[in-house]
DNA sequence: GCATCTGCTGCAACGGTTTGCAGGAACCAA
DNA sequence: TTGGTTCCTGCAAACCGTTGCAGCAGATGC
């Protein structure tokens, strides 16, 4: 029913081949038969079936960008600013939802692998070994995960996390938990061992709660075996777990940041709609949905191996506030 | 590179039409013959090539999602909701972000178009008459609007307005202010005309504020409008507005919901977790996101125009509370 | 034993586009 | 006029599956 490249051919009077390079190579035709062409789809409503030119070039213009939430407000500006970024760059993005799910991961990156030119995965909860093979069916480019051999976007948790202690430190609490993301996650496991190493050297003692679901309700479980483990302090895995931990801990009566105080991870836009404020790590989930596609898109060139690594930064609003400790002496008051 | 139909029908030393139909006609090829080429299949890791299987059966097995906001926390769920309903019938979806500007979601309806078997328009700011064009090109479920002549699924916010307002005034408010939404937003003119007559019916003063972008900092813009009225209680477009306007009217020194009450639309899921916990009007979105892919894959069989409309629900949290007139004697008192 | 039917498989056209190759016209220089 | 360019256009193969049709073998019916 919708014209086809033979329409356009018949009406303007052409061969085929003329009306396909009219649109992809317009200098090699004629300057008014390009413009008969053009008049003439213009008129039929022709436009280039993307599939058949897919078959022949190889190329789909489409991209695939798997996260493991569509609706955990971390992802959306990521999936937001990729989609912009793609389609600046003539592009169209699928997206797949894995629910967490490693299985459901692979299956969706391999039943996009022959309708899209590359692959962006998010957070994902696959193994490195399956990452490192899907790679080699499918241009792939991974963030918030470092495998060896496959580009990546990386953000800078460990910093973030290090940061976050030391705020909290800095504050004079001694006794801090940590809530933990999905076991699979290796931002997590990232956040764990930075968190754990500054600890120690500031001569705090980190309690690490989880793994948890990576959701409010996976933070208000944890307020009774964070005022259990006698905590002044909480880093949070994601800001959402550290929104439901202060609900929690409210319901338990516990103020924050007057009795705890609570830092978030992410910077969500809605943290800075509740109250307290949500002090937090921002990452900059902007910047990797814009990058992942870059790197996806240019992958050919560079040669695949490129990694960037995204700087976070601590934003200080007011869930977190002095602790126990605080040292009049050096710390200058408050 | 990846393995075709050839290489396996080479490989099993049968036709390529049987290495066809024993995946898409299984029952037309001799069972044995059948293993064997899913064996081979198998080890090959041949997968049919969609583009070229559309190419010739019409059915790409695709659906594109408009919408005018990706990163809007309303879209998430029915996103999230929409793909996962699509996936378990089949199918992949395509998300567009449309940016809030009616010319890019034409382009993009029509440059999807071609590569998927229906488009789901979500809230869209195109006019009438444009979507009815689009229609005619390719199969179109309408989410959030009533297009006469094209299938939608609406919630029923005409209702949920008049809810709102009633609860208002049972609380006693006289002066309401409208936070109103963009201009060429359906729902926004439903919200409004519902919430008018109800008032009148009241016999309370509307003022309507806007039109507003539907974001936080559209709400918070208009915390100074809101008290310069002389409004005791407000009911915005969307949540985010209404948690954009108490944050507002913090700053200024208004208490919610002390002095202003305030009631939000869609009930999205931050707005469980802010202070206080916003009164709001429950939008079925996940329900929506569902029932618009199913609407558009049955499309054919049950003939476009199938309308399809989702109740709201009241949902009182604690940005509400009685307001000036509070009738004690017939209202009884709280 | 012959005609008929059923079940499986092969053949070849087809879908819409791109692209290497070749041919033709117009141009220029010698 | 001839030979060599340069530009433009047409031809046809190719991409990867699907599907209507025909053929063939074996089974069935009489």
């Amino acid at each position: 029913m919708p014209a086809t490249i033979r329409d356009v051919a018949r009406e303007a009077g052409v061969h085929v081949s003329t009306v396909s390079r009219a649109f992809s190579a317009p200098g090699m035709v004629g300057p008014d038969t390009r413009r008969r062409v053009l008049a003439v789809s213009a008129r039929l409503g022709y436009r280039p079936n993307p599939a058949a030119r897919a078959l022949i070039t190889g190329r789909t213009h489409n991209i695939g960008l798997i996260v493991a939430d569509i609706a955990n407000p971390f992802f959306a500006p990521l999936i937001r600013s990729a989609q912009r970024q793609a389609r600046a760059r003539g592009y169209h993005i699928f997206v797949g939802d894995t629910d967490e799910d490693p299985d459901t991961e692979q299956e969706l990156v391999r039943a996009l692998a022959k309708q899209v030119d590359g692959v962006v995965l998010c957070s994902p909860r696959l193994p490195n070994r399956d990452i490192v093979a899907l790679c080699e069916e499918t241009p792939l480019v991974v963030v918030n995960r470092l495998v060896r051999g496959v580009p990546s976007v990386l953000m800078d948790v460990a910093t973030g996390a290090r940061t976050a202690i030391d705020h909290l430190a800095d504050l004079g609490h001694r006794e801090i938990a940590l809530l933990s993301g999905p076991h699979a996650s290796w931002t997590s496991r990232q956040i764990r061992r930075a968190a754990s190493r500054t600890a120690e050297r500031r001569g705090a003692r980190l309690t690490v709660l989880g793994p948890n679901p990576p959701t409010e309700d996976g933070g208000r479980r944890q307020a009774g075996p964070v005022v259990e483990a006698g905590a002044s302090a909480v880093l949070a895995y994601n800001d959402l777990m550290a929104l439901g931990l202060i609900e929690g801990l409210d319901e338990l009566g516990v103020d924050v940041p007057g009795r705890v105080s609570v830092v978030g991870f992410d910077d969500i836009a809605l943290s800075r709609l509740t109250r307290p404020k949500l002090t937090t790590i921002a990452n900059p989930v902007t910047a990797a949905g814009h990058a992942a596609v870059d790197l996806l898109l240019q992958q050919p060139d560079t040669g695949a191996g490129a990694s960037l690594m995204l700087p976070t930064d601590l934003v200080v609003r007011r869930s977190t506030s002095a602790g126990p400790h605080t040292s009049t002496g050096t710390g200058g008051r408050r």
